[in-house]
DNA sequence: CATCCATATCTCAGAACTGTGAATCTCAAT
DNA sequence: ATTGAGATTCACAGTTCTGAGATATGGATG
């Protein structure tokens, strides 16, 4: 098929020589827009049975993220909770509260920096977490179930290279 | 700030014998989680780039995604465009009315089924989507820099794949 | 032909979740 | 001591979903 892909143009007198139509950026753009929306409707997808799974045992997906994120790592300061977790410092009081009020969380005073504090699992929140994983990891395992084990595994190498430079990338008419 | 985390490189070492141990189911709910997060972390990145070109032109990314259809497609019925771009129908109802206020767009009757209403872009919605998409359209380019088209291409592939059979799967414990 | 019922579509009110920005408190360095 | 920087919390606002209710259609029935 077509293996010819240009990455460079070279604006140069036109080679001609590959044979093939240069790619128009039209093209390129199409495809870009094209990944943008797959890659959402996948998303989506697969978010649908994460969360039905999650909510079954009364949690929401980001609340769980959090109680996931503490079961795995132990006990987290809030800010790192924020950056893990990418929600506004906002929304972190307002998700710990809630697990809070769920009993599942406790706040911890932080010994070295009285400005800080630490988000932990109770007993009942670990016992949650572990009762519940297993089953989670099998919703989502099921959700991915049209790619192949190797197919996830390209997937996930693309994604990650994806994401991480669209996080570096700045966003533009940011500063101004 | 950088969140520069420990990136257990370790080699991996892929044995070369693909035959010697079977793969733990552990290991690929492991992958399966792996792909979870980095389609997240992905989707997430590249939304923040687009909206932030939609934002500037006054419009929410869900807001761009309904003038965006109505200009590539006519006149949608409601419900139409509640299944294009997945909405509840309350939100339907609360974003048309908003575009409505904005003066982009307007409900029209629906001549061959009373009951139904049409959503159709008014000429300043057309001339705003005229206006702002190809920028947008560069934009979503832009966020996509990080993959050659090869590898937009493969992971629009695998995506597509992945979205289709989640969608198709039912959610489980989702009543019946 | 008129009427009733199942169905589909749309709208509205209330609630849930998340982000933003000001205010508070603590640490560290001058 | 004082000032500047960082972490957290609180109040407010915005977006979206859920579920009830209203309106219209199509077909079956008498």
């Amino acid at each position: 098929m077509n293996d010819r892909t240009r990455r460079k143009r070279h604006a140069t007198t036109a080679p001609a020589a590959d044979g093939g139509h240069p790619v128009r950026a039209d093209e390129a753009e199409r495809e870009a827009l094209r990944l943008w929306v797959v890659l959402s409707r996948a998303q989506e997808a697969v978010a649908r049975h994460a969360a039905a799974d999650v909510e079954r045992n009364g949690l929401t997906l980001t609340e769980f993220a959090i109680v996931e994120a503490l079961y795995h790592k132990g006990p987290l300061l809030l800010g790192d909770v924020q950056r893990k977790i990418l929600v506004s410092s906002g929304g972190v009081t307002y998700l710990v509260d809630r697990l809070v009020a769920k009993g599942l969380v406790e706040r911890q005073a932080c010994p070295e920096d009285r400005r800080a504090r630490y988000a932990a699992l109770t007993p009942e929140g670990e016992a949650l977490v572990r009762r519940i994983f297993p089953g989670h990891a099998r919703s989502i395992e099921r959700a991915m179930g049209g790619l192949t084990r190797e197919e996830r595994v390209e997937a996930a190498r693309l994604l990650r290279t994806l994401g991480r430079a669209a996080e570096a990338l700045p966003v533009a008419g940011d500063g101004e």
